[in-house]
Formats: structure tokens, sequence, C-alpha cells
RNA sequence: GCCUCCGUAGCUCAGGGGUAGAGCGCUCCCUUGGUAAGGGCGAGGUCAUGAGUUCAAAUCUCAUCGGAGGCUCCA
């Protein structure tokens, strides 16, 4: 008698001998390759989540199989445990952000360990620990010290709900992407990134391995354009205004200016006549919210200030306009209004009744294209035409130097010292600091006007634990005078950083989390980095994934990694462009969805009145089981508010109202049942608490184990699309799973082997290698499965024929369990060490496909008659073409479809890569 | 509006110029000393639609329809 498969009392055995043995350590080892598989680290909110277990798992798996392959493996993890929801549990449940935050990363840290994932431990990193964010605030030092970290003045984003500012990366659709509620532009003072200096480095993704949607959503948000600054003189000629245009070509056609409300030259320029109207809407510009300034087809409004520029093209007066469909934030906040080949430009014009005109005569119109007989912008191809000199340049679609007309017109601007080229970019600094407590102070001081900051040595800036917590809107440290008040005349700063600052290199403090001389050991760094495979999801596109980037060259710039650069110098490593990009490839995991709920099927008794029942009586029924002659309705509930049931009855959708004293019987839920327990019906959508479609990890685990719970994720999911869950695919990983357990329990078989058959095993067994190699290469983790599941179907099947021998099944479980071990690396190594052999399967090495044992002998030849497949013909795998040929003519298919006659041609296609070779005959 | 990716069995997904595949689910049969189970047999697909290229298209090209994600007054 076999003993049953029991997952909890092996993994958790496993798992306590795996911490004991330090199985997991990853030391530094310059004789064996190294590789660093980081998987981006969660935030302490309280549980794990599916969602962590569907990002990790499968990361775990190809970390450990590249194990086996022979590299010393560095998978680290850690907390990124700064943010806003420690701060308001603080505020909503009076418990102090430390003890929030340590009680969920004790949590957490257990529920992780439950993966049987192969993390290093010893390396973990938490960045709200000072031995954390005082490298944090050393860094902002060094950025201020190499003028990357600013103080600035900027219109910035103003969270009315959070209280305070954010990041343009945080901003979606005009709202805070936490909260969903309207941000507002506010011009404050804070500290910014130069992130925009690194714009074109950050534009080159040269030998990087990212998903191809990743660099597309970075370089959109970069938004690097290119064309011509030129300067407008105001009609006095004091006051410049400088524009930027990507139509250079199309300056002479400008009839207006137009400045974005907050542009600082309209207080100057604003006529006496004009004061009222213009301020008037610059208030009215400044209550709105960037939502409502953003909302499409809205009627473009705006002021004429009064004022007049000269066009330096043609010395032409044109009226200056504001209009809030200027941004200040984008270019210089001030542009040359062409209405005749810019479209917002057109419809501004429109509305106001400004002068409209052509300067490029669109391709392939005989007669002059005339303003009047525009019904949009024209920004197609043409000749440059009431354009003075310029006149007969083509412009095209091209962009930039590219376009004839536009390459023309900049060397003129240049020569005349009217303009020059220019670059734009869509992407601003990156403003990192935040009215909020629980973040890392900034190292800096003021004192009078002055900044400064903070020395070395007295860092770090700690984070005082006796503040009040009140809401009253503003962070507690700006009430904490012990804090900011260093003395008489020296002040704190009291903002904090941006916790993606904090998550910016945490991928080097797992190098060494420990050092209290340095960010990182320059010997590890020297050995570990770059990353080789970084996983996680795709939100973290332009925020996080853009900051990192950058983050890593800025430290190469300052010389951060100078030191590792010399040791990796030392043990013959070359560092040329090693820190130039923080990790070598990035894939990004779907998300796992809630799945379908169906809805409990009622039958529901009572008086009809009108188009709605008054049900006294609600029974919830097994699917469909309507007991013969019941009048009332039945069907599934496809809604429910309240005490209103939406009940789907044959495709038609009846309305129940269930009394107060109705009876209501649910026959899984003992006791007396009340309306809010019935369920009703939910499509694919993501999971959350209020739908109640959330799965819980723990409960999983302790129902199926964590290698079924492991498997059932790489298995039923196509990792870099996600899906819904549908818990009862988990029956297939489960089988698999039990199945080879039984098969190793049952011990090697007591039968003489059929070599055919032994061999036909060996076979499937090399061919299974290769493809789980490609699925982990591949990040397709389903497919690495599905083909083990396919291999112990082939096993078990052989078994039960009693082909094999004991031999051969020894030398195919040796295989198949080290095969299994990235997967399940539990139930790997309870039936490795069953087996006898040695401790642990997971420092073994990875089966070698060999090529020669996994070739077929005998295949199929098919014979295709004009395309179609007809009949197959049993032949040698090396068949030669002659004699492939010569058999396919002979087959019956052939002879018949060819009726005596010749065919017009045979073709032999020879079977490759598992593909059975064929010869089409066409007639 | 623009960009990217995707439409293959009931579900979740492989494959990818040359016989349409896997797991789950489903049908039927067997087992009832592995039993809130196990085993066996089987059914099921115009590969979204339409055209083109080819000896041969699910696969390549183009168009259409449908889905997912991102950007969006970017001068």
């Amino acid at each position: 008698m076999t003993e049953t498969y029991h997952p909890h009392q092996i993994e958790v055995k496993w798992q306590k001998r795996w911490d004991d043995s330090r199985l997991y350590r990853s030391e530094v080892d310059w004789n064996r390759p190294k590789h660093y598989a980081l998987t981006m680290l969660p935030y302490p909110s309280g549980d794990l989540h599916i969602g962590h277990w569907f990002a990790m798992t499968p990361s775990d798996a190809r970390a450990r199989w590249m194990r086996m392959r022979g590299y010393n493996v560095l998978f680290p993890m850690g907390f990124d445990a700064f943010g806003l929801p420690a701060e308001q549990a603080a505020i909503s449940r009076n418990i102090h952000p430390w003890k929030w935050t340590y009680a969920n990363i004790e949590r957490m840290r257990d529920q992780l360990r439950s993966m049987g994932a192969m993390f290093d431990w010893e390396r973990e990193a938490i960045s709200c620990t000072p031995e954390y964010y005082k490298w944090s605030e050393w860094f902002f030092k060094k950025f201020h010290e190499h003028d990357i970290a600013y103080r600035g003045s900027a219109l910035v984003n103003w969270s009315e709900s959070l209280q305070t500012v954010l990041a343009n990366e945080q901003v979606i659709d005009g709202k805070d992407e936490r909260t969903g509620q309207p941000v507002v532009h506010k011009m404050m003072e804070q500290w910014f990134f130069a992130i925009t200096k690194y714009a074109d480095e950050l534009l080159d993704f040269t030998d990087m391995d990212w998903p191809e949607s990743i660099k597309i959503m970075q370089t959109n948000w970069i938004g690097r354009s290119e064309g011509a600054r030129a300067v407008f003189h105001t009609e006095a000629g004091r006051h410049p205004i400088e524009i930027y245009t990507t139509r250079p070509d199309t300056l002479w056609g400008a009839t207006f200016m137009v400045l974005a409300p907050e542009h600082d030259l309209v207080e100057l320029i604003t006529s006496h006549e004009q004061r009222d109207a213009v301020a008037a809407y610059i208030e009215q510009t400044a209550l709105g919210t960037e939502v409502e300034r953003m909302v499409e087809d809205r009627e473009k409004t705006g002021v004429f200030t009064g004022a007049y520029a000269v066009n330096p093209v043609n010395d032409e007066k044109i009226p200056i306009w504001i209009a809030d469909y200027v941004m200040i934030t984008y270019g210089t906040g001030a542009i040359m209004a062409v209405p005749a080949h810019d479209q917002r430009d057109f419809e501004f014009a429109r509305a106001q009744n400004l002068p409209i005109r052509v300067v490029i005569q669109p391709e392939g119109m005989d007669e002059p294209l005339t303003s009047e007989a525009l019904t949009e912008a024209y920004n197609g191809p043409g000749v440059m035409v009431n354009s003075d000199a310029m006149n007969g340049s083509v412009s095209t679609y091209a962009k930039g130097r590219k376009n004839p007309a536009i390459n023309r017109v900049i060397d003129w601007l240049e020569e005349t010292g009217k303009g020059e080229e220019a670059v734009n970019y869509r992407l601003r600094d990156w403003l990192i600091s935040r009215q909020r407590y629980w973040g890392s102070p900034i190292p800096m001081m003021f004192e009078g006007g002055a900044v400064v900051p903070v020395a070395d040595e007295d860092l770090p800036v700690l984070l005082p634990e006796d503040v009040d917590f009140a809401p009253t809107g503003r962070s507690p440290l700006t009430y904490h005078e012990p804090f900011y008040k260093v003395n008489e005349t020296l002040r704190r700063e009291t903002d904090t950083l941006d916790t993606f600052m904090c998550s910016s290199w945490y991928q080097l403090r797992y190098l060494s989390p420990e050092c209290d001389s340095a960010p990182f050991d320059a010997e590890e760094a020297a050995y570990w980095l770059p990353v080789d495979v970084y996983t996680g999801g795709a939100e973290h596109a332009v925020m996080h994934l853009l900051y990192t980037r950058f983050f890593s060259k800025a430290l190469r710039d300052i010389g951060v990694y100078d030191a590792a650069a010399e040791a990796m110098r030392r043990n013959g490593r070359d560092p040329e462009g090693a820190f130039d990009e923080p990790m070598n490839v990035l894939r990004n995991q779907g998300q796992v969805l809630g799945g379908e709920r169906q809805g409990d099927f009622v039958l529901c008794s009572g008086r009809v009145i009108g188009e709605k029942m008054l049900a006294q009586r609600v029974e919830v029924v097994d699917w469909n089981q309507v007991p013969a002659g019941f009048d009332g309705v039945f069907g599934e509930i496809a809604h429910r508010t309240e005490d209103v049931l939406h009940v789907n009855m044959a495709g038609v959708t009846q309305f129940v109202q269930v009394l107060p004293d109705a009876e209501i019987i649910i026959p899984d839920i003992p006791g007396a049942n009340n309306v809010n327990q019935l369920r009703h019906h939910l499509d694919i959508q993501r999971m959350s608490k209020s739908k109640g479609n959330v799965v819980n990890p723990d409960e999983l685990v302790e129902t199926y184990g964590a290698d079924v719970v492991r498997c059932y994720l790489m298995f039923n999911f196509d990792w870099q699309k996600g899906g819904p869950w549908n818990e009862n695919n988990i029956k297939g990983p489960q089988g698999w799973l039990q199945d080879l357990w039984e098969i190793a329990m049952a011990g090697a078989p007591d039968a003489p082997g059929d070599p055919a058959a032994e061999r036909d095993v060996e076979r499937k067994l090399h061919q299974t290698i290769a493809v789980i190699d490609r699925g982990l290469e591949d990040f397709s983790f389903n497919t690495a499965i599905a083909e083990q599941m396919k291999f112990k179907n082939a096993l078990k099947a052989a078994l039960r024929a009693e082909t094999i021998g004991a031999d051969m099944w020894r030398s195919v479980m040796r295989g198949a369990v080290r095969l299994l071990a990235p997967f399940a690396p539990h139930i790997a190594e309870e039936i490795w060490a069953r087996l006898g052999w040695e401790y642990s399967v997971h420092t073994q090495t990875w089966p070698a496909y060999d090529a020669d044992k996994a070739r077929e002998e005998m295949v199929d030849l098919v014979v295709m008659i004009n395309g179609k497949p007809r009949e197959t013909i049993t032949v040698a795998v090396d068949i030669e073409r002659e004699r492939a040929q010569e058999l396919a003519l002979g087959s019956g298919a052939a002879q018949r479809a060819l009726g005596g006659k010749a065919p017009k041609r045979a073709i032999f296609i020879p079977g490759r890569n598992g593909s059975d070779p064929k010869v089409n005959i066409v007639v």
C-alpha cells in the first residue's frame, strides 16, 4: 500500500530544512556565472494576495531552473515599505505607521515563505528602515551636489484629497491615480530631479530585451519632438516671446499668437482695456481642474490681451491672445498660431473670428487653396506659398530636418538669427517632494533663503516617531518642532521623498543590506550587477521603470559605481556599459482576474403585482432543478439591489421583491438566511473585496498545497497575459502531481522491460526537456507544465503495460523529478529523498537535452494530393527525397487521384523538428 | 483620434506555410478494499470574416469586424 500525498506536511518540513541548511544563500563566486533574477518587491499592505503568487512563483521557477543549469543565482525579496496606506491607517485606526508596517511585514514574510520560493532572506531590504533610507537621503544629497536634484518653482499637480503634490506620472486623466480625485494646478516651490537631462539616453533601448509595449510607452511618455525655436517680440519691442514649433515651415501663416493663461508675460503685456477680461479668464482657468480642461471637443475659449507681436519672419503685426488650450507645462507655454495648418488653431480662429492664411499649397491641387475653402486645418504635404523667399519649398509628412521645407527654413532662421533648431520633450522633471509623513526625510535645511545640506556624518535624518496624526490635512512633520527646528535660524525640510525614489535603487540594496559605509558593497555589485531578469507588472511602465533607469544613469554619472567598476576589472570583467541600464531583460506578467461567478438559481413564490413579484418564499436549488408544476418565478439571479432580485428566467429578466418576512432557504448556508446572502451573477473582472471574488492564497495552500497552487498558476494562464480565475482547473495540476507521487511511491517496477518501449519513454523524456527549456526561456510556463503532464501520461501508460524495467524506471525518474523541481519544489524534494538520492534535488544539475535520444526512428510520411492529406506511410525518419516520392506516388491515394496519368509535380517536404515528412502531389 | 498587442475545442491556452494539439470540462463504459475517489473509450474546431500570394494558408500580406492595454488640445 502506498502512502497518500499530504502536501502540507512535506511542504512545511522542507521549507524548514532549506532554511536550516541555507540552501538558498547566494554568495559571490567569480568561478561561476552569475544570474540576478529580480521580481518586484511588494508593498506591505497586510496580506499577500494571489497576484503576488502569480508574479513571484513563476519567476521563482525560472530562477531555480537557472540555478540547476549551473548559474549562481541571486533571487532576493524585500518590502517597499514607505507610503500613504500606512499613514492613513495611522490616522483612521490610531496605529503608528511603524507598527502597522512591521506587523504587515512579519505576516507577509511568513506568507511568502509558504510559496516555497528560493528567496535569499539574508538579503532582505526594507525601505522604511533607517539603515535603508539613510542611503535614499545620501543619494538625494549626491544628486544635489551634481545639480540633478534642485529646488524649483513649477506648476504642480496638487491633490486635495491626499493633501500633497504628485508627479506627472501619478496623475491619470487629470485625476490622482490613487484616489481618482481630480488634481488642481498650483504654483509651488518643490524639489525636482532633472530626469529631462537624460531624456535622449532614456529613449535609447539598444541591447535591452524589454517588451515592445513598454519601450513604446516610455518613448511616448518622453515625447521627443523636433522643430525650431523662434523669438517674437511685442510690438513695442520690449518683450521677447519665445515659441516652439514642429512646423517652422508654416511660420508665415501665423496670424496670431496664444499664451497660456499662466504665462509670465501676460501681466506685462495686457492692455489697460483688456485687463479685466484677461483677469477674469485667468481666474476662471485657475478654478478649473485638469479634468475639466481636458474634456474633449470642448469649445475653445480665450481672450485678447490687447497686445500685438511682430512675426520675425515677415515683420507682420499679429494679435496676442491667451487661451487654455495652450499649456504652460509644454514647450515655452506660448505658440504662434497657424490656423490654416493646425487643427486647434483653426478651431480657435473660427471661434474667435481670427484671420486664416494658407501657406502650404496641398500636393496635387491645381487651383490655390483659399482660407475660405478650408473646413479643417490642412496638415498634409505640399509646397510653401505666401512665404517670401521660402516659396516653393516642398513640405512632406516627414518630421524635423527630414522634411525639406522645415530643413530649409531652419537653416534660414539660423542664418538670419531669427530662430534655431530645437528639440522638445513632453517629459518633465521628476517632482519628488511630498507633503506627507511616512517617507524618507529630505536631508536639507533652510537658513534664511539659503539651502543647507545636512552633513554626511549626520545621516540619516531620522523620521521622528512621536508625532501627532490628527488629520489636519498637513504633514505631521510641519507641526513637530523638535524635528524641523534645528536652531534659531536653521529649519529642516519637512517634506519627504516620493516613495518611487526608494524603489529606484532597491536592487542595489539587496546586494548588501547590512552595509553601513556605502549604499551597497562594491565587490557584490561588481559580481551581481546588472539585474539579468526583472519581472513585474506592466502598470509600472512609465513610473518605476523609467525612474529606475534614470536613477542608474545618474548614479553612473556621479561616480557611485566607480569602485564596483574597479572590482570588475580586478576580476577580469569589463565594466564598459555594465551600469548604463539597471535591468537587461524585463518581462511583465498579466493579471489574474476574478472568475465568472454563477448567480444562485432560485425558485420564488408569492403574489405578482404588475411586473413585479412580491416574494414570500425564495429557495436556492441546484442549477436548473425546477420541480414539476412550479408556477412562480425561477432562474439565475442576474443582479440584486437591496431586496429586489433580477431573475433571469429563460432569457427574460423578472423582478422579484423579497418581502421583509419572506422565507429564504439557502441549503449551503445553515440556519435562517436573509436576502443579503443570495448570490448574484458576476462577469469576469478585477478581483476586489467589494465584489466578493477575491481568492485567498492561504486557503488555497491549506486545501491543495503550495506546489499545486504554484503549478496551477503557471499552467492555467499565459503568464504574460493573465486571465480569469477558475478554480475548477486546479484539478489538472493536482492530478498530475498526485499521479507522479503515486508512480514514485509504487517504486521501481518488477518487470523485465521491453527495449522498444523503454527507448520510447526515454525519447519522450528528452523531447520533454527541450520543451521545458524553451518554455522557461520564453516565460511560457504553461507549455513547460503541459509537456510534463504529457510525459507523465506516457510514463504511466508504459508502466501499466509493464514494459519498463527497474533500471530504466530509475533513470527516467531521476530525470523527471529534476524537471519537476523548479515548478513544484517540495514534492520534488520529497520524492527525490524517498527514492534515496542525495539532498537536495535543487542543487542537482538540470537534465541535459540529448538530441540523439530525442530523435524518432520511424515517422509517418504524409501523402498529400493538391495540398490535402490523404494517406500516411510509416517510413524511416531519415528518408530521402527520391524514395519518399516513389513511395508516395505508389500509394493508393496517389493512384486513385492520378488515374493512370502523370502527376504535374511531386513536392517533398522533409520532416524537421518533430514534424512528419510529406509529399504533395499536384494533379 | 493615434499607437501596441490579441481573436484556434464549452473553458484556459499551445502551435504556426505542409495530418488541428494539451489540461480541465463533457458523453458512455468499468471499478466500488486508493472512494467527498480511481481507470478506460469517445465526442467536440470553416483556426473571427473577406480577399491576395503559394503546389500548399490556421500560419504570410491587405482590408473588415470584435477584444485588451497605452497615449491624447504635445504646438
